[in-house]
DNA sequence: ACCTGAACACCGTTCAAGT
DNA sequence: ACCTGAACACCGTTCAAGT
């Protein structure tokens, strides 16, 4: 009952660059190079990526790597760390991508520098669908993640914010500083816009909404991806946070 | 191995009221009121409250009802609409909440009352922990939730703001419309502030993280419940938001 | 109509044993 | 040092059987 069927494709050929001879399992095994934290980790976000979160149990990684799942925990304490270590990698993706954001070039400049920052992390996050549920299930810091929030504080502080604003800012942005905002209900990919029966039958229930349904569709202005564009959405919300805090900035930092 | 020791002593008593015979199991059994799927989501949002979700299993909230686990599938379809009741429940009580604010008297009136049924919206979760995961991990709407969007939808139009601006106000808020705001990396409960030997570390890897902990630690100003008020945060995020919509509305709409 | 008991297909994790 | 195999204590869920 041996996963060795499964051995990672990517992993073979690194192994056996220069050897040409068919083994037997056993040898197989042995020249296998040992499995590392880093390659369990790579292993887990690459089977995220394209299963899902719920598919990635000890059993399945460790079938992806030619491993039993109890090998594993030789490199990771137990599933919670191997979380941690996903979501550390997604942070360090997240840094390399802040990285290439030109950084504020003059006190007035912290708005742009700061949108732009959110938006390279939210750009990662659209990669890795499944880092906004992990991330909010960590109940301690991940130190890149860490490291990413204070790289977002020094730019608010090259824009002349008291600590005490960034402080606040810090919190009010939540999630949206990595890029996301936790969408209530997303509707399941399957899902069409509502029929015109559907919208009659909401109307009655839920005025408001069957109103809004009228109005916001009926128009489907210029440049919308739909009714309901995530990314319009995401940064409507992020511009009003920022013109929000830049009005609570001190009189004395200058204007913008 | 019948859970029989585990009745729920409310529901014996509604029971027995007028049998005063010892009764053997049988007829214990038999005289017990049928379950209903009203009383065992009552009962798996008194388990999840006392004992986290992480608690709420089928084997354990069957325990809870005198019941073996199985017999909850005649009431709820599986696991995930159990889930989707229990939403259903919190959803009620915020209603509820809601139904008690004052409704706005004028159009400049709407900014108070969102921000008073946001904050009773915020009470009832603060009651009920486990919401707002259990609320995020929900991927199709719950009728109750949909009601509570759509009164808040309401207000902002007796405010006067446009189907436009009020469907990018529901998404600026996201989960801060039903009172909360996911924390990252709250601290666990045995978490004591930083020893200073521990700012000094902190100060070195995380420049900006250091400072604002020397500056916003330094002067507990005074009504803080500690230097990370949560519900001082949230009001704040709350108004920077609220705020910023007022100053989309469309000039017509008057001044507030 | 409602409930039970046994079973199935999964989990994460342990432990002793192998090399 | 790293990996395996068997086992344990849980899950959600099914199915046939009871009353």
């Amino acid at each position: 009952v041996t996963a060795s069927g499964q051995v990672d494709a990517q992993v073979d050929a690194q192994a056996d660059s220069q050897v040409d001879a068919p083994a037997d399992d056993r040898s197989a095994v042995a020249r296998r190079p040992p499995l590392n934290r880093d390659r369990v980790l790579a292993a887990a976000v690459t089977l995220a990526d394209e299963s899902g979160i719920e598919s990635v149990t000890m059993r399945r990684l460790g079938g992806r790597l030619g491993v039993e799942a109890m090998s594993l925990y030789n490199h990771v304490a137990n599933k919670d760390a191997l979380m941690d270590g996903m979501v550390e990698r997604l942070a360090i993706e997240v840094l390399e991508a802040a990285g290439t954001v030109d950084p504020p070039t003059s006190p007035t400049d912290w708005k742009r520098a700061m949108r732009d920052t959110i938006l390279a992390a939210r750009a990662v996050m659209l990669r890795h669908p499944w880092g906004p549920g992990v991330i909010e299930s960590r109940t301690h810091m991940i130190p890149a993640v860490v490291t990413y929030f204070d790289m977002l504080m020094g730019i608010m502080r090259v824009g002349g914010l008291s600590w005490d604003l960034v402080h606040h800012a810090m919190h009010a942005l939540g999630s949206r500083a990595l890029g996301f905002s936790q969408e209530l209900f997303v509707p399941a990919d399957g899902d069409e816009d509502p029929t015109p029966a559907e919208r009659d039958r909401m109307k009655s229930v839920y005025p408001n909404i069957g109103g809004m349904l009228d109005a916001v569709m009926h128009d489907p202005s210029e440049e919308s991806l739909g009714w309901c564009d995530d990314q319009t959405e995401f940064t409507f919300g992020l511009d009003l946070l920022l013109d929000g805090l830049a009005g609570h900035r001190e009189p004395s930092s200058g204007t913008d």
